[in-house]
DNA sequence: TCAAGTAATTTTGTAACAATAATCAAAAAA
DNA sequence: TTTTTTGATTATTGTTACAAAATTACTTGA
C-alpha cells in the first residue's frame, strides 16, 4: 500500500497508566445515592481525596517520626474508627489513621508481659486527662524520661505523677492540677523512691 | 394455534410502582466512590433513609443506628490490675500477688458488633476527661438518657456532648467545659438531629 | 365479591461504555 | 548521544444501560 506504515513500535509491556494513580489512590466502586445527598457525599469525598493526596506527599517526605518499630502483629479484632472531624455530614475517616479499624488492646498495649494497670485515685493528674477511677496503663521496663507520666513509689506509697528534675539533679514529681491543691513532691536523698513504670495510656468506662 | 389467547386485559393506566416509594423517597443517582469508604457512606445513607422514613411518621428524638461493621474475635489480654491504694507492703507487679486481672477489651467493650470509635477533636468535653485525641467508645444501640455522653449529628456535623433536655422538651447538648468557650447547643425542630450512639468509655495513649 | 394472574411502572445494584488521563517505549529530532 | 515527540497501552471516572426485584393496578375466573 502507499502508506509506508510508520508505526511507532510494537509491544509496550509495562506501559499504560499505573494502578493507584487515581483521585483516591485506591480502588473505586459505584453506588447509588439519593440525589439530594450527592453534594454532601461529594464534598466529603473531596476532603478524603485531599487527605489521601497529602498523606502520599508526607510519605515521600522522609519519615522523621518513626522511632518505634512495629510490634509483632497479634490481636486482630478491630472495630471501625472514625475521626469525628466531619466536614460535611459524614464521619470523616480522613485524617490520621483514616478509616482503620482499631483494636484497643493492640492500640494500648505494647508489651503485654511488662504491662499492668493501676486505678487512679485522686485528682492530681486531672489536667492530663487522668480522672479518679481511670485505669492507667503502666509499662514496667520503659526508661522514664523527664516529662513522662510515671508510677512512682515514695516511701512505700504509690503515686502517678509527671517526672521532672530539680536543679540539684534529684527527681521531682509534678501534679497536673493547677488548682493549688497538690504540690510538687521533691525527692531527697534519704527518701525511698523508685519508679515502677511509665504510664503509656489510660482507659475508662463511663 | 392451540393457545386461546388468555390475555388478561390491556391498558392499565395508572398502574405500576409509584414514584417516591423507594428507600429514600426521592430521586437517586449513581456516583463512584473509593471502595474503602463505601461502608462509611452506606452507613450514613442508612441513617438518612431511616430519617426519611421516620419523618413521614412525624417522630422526634430517635436514636439512629446502623453503623454495622463486621467484628472479628476479640483479642483477649488479661493483665494485672492494682488498686493504687497500695498498702505499704511491696506488691510486685511483675508477678505474684495481684488484685485481679483485667482485659481492657473485655472491660471496655460490651457489644463488639454495635461498637465503634471516634477520635475526640476539641476541648469541649475536657471536664469529663475527654481530651483531644482520645478515642471515645460509642455503642450504637444503647438508648440515650439525659445525662449520657452521646455522639450526635447536627445538620451533618458530628459532636460528642452531654445529652440534656430543654424546657419545651427538645433536646439540648451540653459541653463539659466551664471556660465559657463552648455553649450549649439547643436543638430546634427544623434542625437535622440524630443521636448515633452513647459514649460508654474512652481510651488514650500518651 | 375475592383471589389469582397479568401488565405497567419504578427502584436499585451492577455491568458496560466512552472519554480522559497517565505512563511507557519506540521513533524522530537535535 | 541526548532529548523530544508520537503513538500504544492501560487505568480512571462519570454516565448510561440493563435486568432483577418491588410495587401497584387492572382483569379474569371461581
Amino acid at each position: 500500500m502507499s502508506d509506508e506504515d510508520k508505526k511507532h513500535g510494537g509491544k509496550r509491556t509495562g506501559s499504560g497508566r499505573k494502578v493507584g494513580t487515581g483521585l483516591y489512590k485506591e480502588d473505586t466502586s459505584v453506588i447509588r445515592v439519593p440525589t439530594s445527598q450527592k453534594p454532601v457525599i461529594t464534598s466529603f469525598l473531596e476532603a478524603y481525596a485531599k487527605k489521601q493526596r497529602l498523606s502520599q506527599i508526607k510519605e515521600n517526605l522522609d519519615s522523621i517520626d518513626e522511632f518505634a518499630q512495629l510490634p509483632e502483629a497479634l490481636a486482630s479484632i478491630s472495630l471501625p474508627l472514625y475521626q469525628s472531624k466531619v466536614p460535611a455530614g459524614l464521619p470523616s475517616p480522613a485524617d490520621g489513621d483514616v478509616d482503620s479499624r482499631m483494636d484497643p488492646n493492640e492500640y494500648l498495649i505494647n508489651k503485654a508481659d511488662k504491662t499492668f494497670f493501676v486505678t487512679i485515685q485522686g485528682e492530681s493528674m486531672i489536667e492530663v486527662g487522668l480522672m479518679p477511677g481511670d485505669k492507667a496503663i503502666v509499662e514496667k521496663d520503659k526508661v522514664p524520661a523527664v516529662g513522662d507520666i510515671v508510677l512512682a513509689m515514695i516511701d512505700g506509697e504509690f503515686t502517678v505523677k509527671i517526672l521532672a528534675k530539680q536543679k540539684d539533679g534529684h527527681p521531682k514529681l509534678l501534679p497536673a492540677n493547677s488548682s493549688g491543691k497538690y504540690s510538687p513532691i521533691l525527692i531527697e536523698g534519704q527518701m525511698q523512691f523508685a519508679i515502677w513504670g511509665v504510664v503509656t495510656g489510660s482507659f475508662r468506662k463511663f
